[in-house]
RNA sequence: GCUCCUUUCGUCUAGAGGCCCAGGACAUAGCCCUCUCAAGGCUGUAACACGGGUUCGAAUCCCGUAAGGAGCGCCA
């Protein structure tokens, strides 16, 4: 916690669940504070009690972890600070930097909706910003239960720099005086979050840019305060492929899903790197690497599209990474549970590389512990250009020479003349029902000698 | 409506006045390798939103227009 370093966190409210756009964010602040030495905080956000739920915290929690991204120290809940925000409202309200409000939530909505339709902003208009004590004690006496506002100074503008975006200047005369407590005594978002920050000593916040206009409000409360606000870097936001804001309309995965699908950690954190952040790095790197290669004055300011396309050559990589015992745990879910363990194991190293997500696999499990699936018309016409000569050669050969696929080829060769694709394409195509796949030796191995022999068997008298 | 942000190949991006008739990565096409697929190697197709200025010179600066987005909440 030294002055000097760098401190980021994680902010998330648990009202769902963690998303792309949430999650390039943590990444995002996590890889800042790796690559500098410093500390990486998540803070729980859940001073919405309507909407915030435990359990989005512990799916939180998990998919952190899980993307590995580990935060240092202990996680602070905004829930838990209510005395901490009480004191600093209370020194506002002394130094008459903010005052009590007595409107309802219905007056401010049809203020809100005749402003509008009369083309202004829709902002605060100030009913209650110089009530007298007598005027208090009547509104009180209605039983109106009073907000607290921020005034925010007449004229005069806020300026800062923004890490991505740059300069940054807003009047103060654009923006109305906000609620920085709530009616029922807790704390508002603009108000506990840059306290919260200040006072952990987060010096820098990435952030998705939705904030970035409601930067000066946050400003003006830490200035009031007297506290050093974080320096503030707004991320362009995250869209689907059209250019919309990414939504579950479009087919927008929670974290969740895309790890129950089988999408790798490492595939995600390299893809959302590249996303908003340019880099000359362009292999499949681990988190260490990328904090290295993390430079916030490479990140972009045009928004990004989500391109599913993308993310699967990244999760290609990262398939392709796995060991074979990775591989194993990975696919572990479609394969049957029966399995002994070298089978498991021996399928696993035969297909992993040809996978994309584990559910790939359940063709394969069929393939090689069960029945072939009926050959398309493609593969009749292969097999038909074969001819039953050429299968009865190959039964033959793995009656007589087992599961040894190089003794097996050469007999087939020798016996019918075929070589290359001639040979090999009507084989994989009897053997697998297909024209791709992996290698056919080990496949042979674990299919047994017996099911191969029943495959070719049957289209040795079976065809014309 | 007001304020703010954004706009380079299909996608992610490099580019901060001449080095750019715009570079890289992925995708895509072709070739090589190869029992297939994948991987790998090589080659190719492909972009400065539009209109005005400023300048000897603009993707880069200025002004408009268009398009997309955000904020203006007792949501965060």
């Amino acid at each position: 916690m030294s002055p000097t370093g760098t401190t980021t966190r994680f902010a998330p409210s648990p009202t769902g669940e963690l998303h792309l756009g949430n999650a390039r964010t943590a990444l995002f602040n996590w890889l800042l504070a790796r690559r500098d030495g410093g500390r990486f905080l998540l803070r729980i956000e859940d001073t919405d009690a309507e909407r915030s739920k435990p359990e989005f915290t512990q799916q939180l929690m998990e998919d952190l972890q899980w993307l590995g991204l580990p935060w240092d120290g202990e996680i602070v809940a905004q829930s838990q600070r209510g005395p901490v925000y009480r004191e600093a409202l209370d020194k506002l309200e002394r130094a008459g930097r903010v005052y009590p409000c007595y409107c309802t939530p219905l007056e401010i909505e049809v203020s809100r909706k005749s402003q509008l339709t009369s083309g202004r902003p829709p902002r605060y208009v100030g009913t209650c910003r110089n009530l007298n004590d007598s005027e208090r004690a009547a509104k009180l006496a209605e039983g109106r239960k009073p907000t607290l506002r921020f005034k925010v100074p007449d004229g005069g503008r806020v300026e800062f720099v923004d890490l991505v975006h740059g300069e940054q200047r807003f009047e103060c005369n654009d923006i109305g005086d906000f609620i920085v407590q709530r009616a029922d005594g807790s704390a508002a978002f603009f108000f506990s979050n840059v306290l919260d920050d200040a006072l952990s000593g987060v010096t820098t916040v990435l952030r998705g840019e939705d904030h970035l206009s409601n930067t000066p409000r946050q400003l003006l409360i830490a200035m009031a305060l007297e506290l050093k606000a974080p320096t503030y870097g707004h991320l362009s936001l995250i869209t689907s492929a059209d250019g919309s804001p990414l939504s579950k309309r479009h087919g927008a995965k929670s974290l969740r899903q895309l790890r129950e699908q089988g999408y790798l950690p490492k595939a995600l954190v390299n893809h959302l790197f590249r996303l908003g952040h340019s880099s000359d790095l362009h292999d499949l790197l681990d988190l260490q690497k990328l904090a290295v290669g993390f430079n916030p004055a490479h990140l972009v300011r045009s928004p990004a599209r989500f391109d599913p396309v993308q993310l699967e050559v990244w999760q290609r990589r990262a398939v392709h990474a796995l060991s074979s015992d990775e591989a194993l745990d990975w696919m572990r879910p479609h394969l049957p549970n029966t399995l002994d363990a070298a089978s498991a194991s021996a399928f696993a190293a035969a297909l992993h590389q040809n996978l994309l997500l584990p559910s790939d696999a359940a063709y394969w499990v069929q393939v090689v512990f069960g029945e072939l699936p009926e050959h398309d018309a493609e593969g009749m016409e292969l097999i038909n250009v074969a001819g039953p000569a050429f299968f009865e050669a190959a039964a033959a050969a793995i009656r007589t020479h087992g599961i040894d696929w190089k003794a097996v080829t050469t007999a087939i060769r020798e016996q019918t003349g075929r070589k290359g694709p001639e040979l090999f394409k009507p084989l994989r195509q009897a053997l697998t029902g297909r024209r791709d796949g992996p290698e056919l030796a080990p496949l042979l191995k674990i299919m047994t000698a017996a099911r191969a022999i029943a495959r070719l068997e049957r289209l040795s008298s079976a065809a014309p």
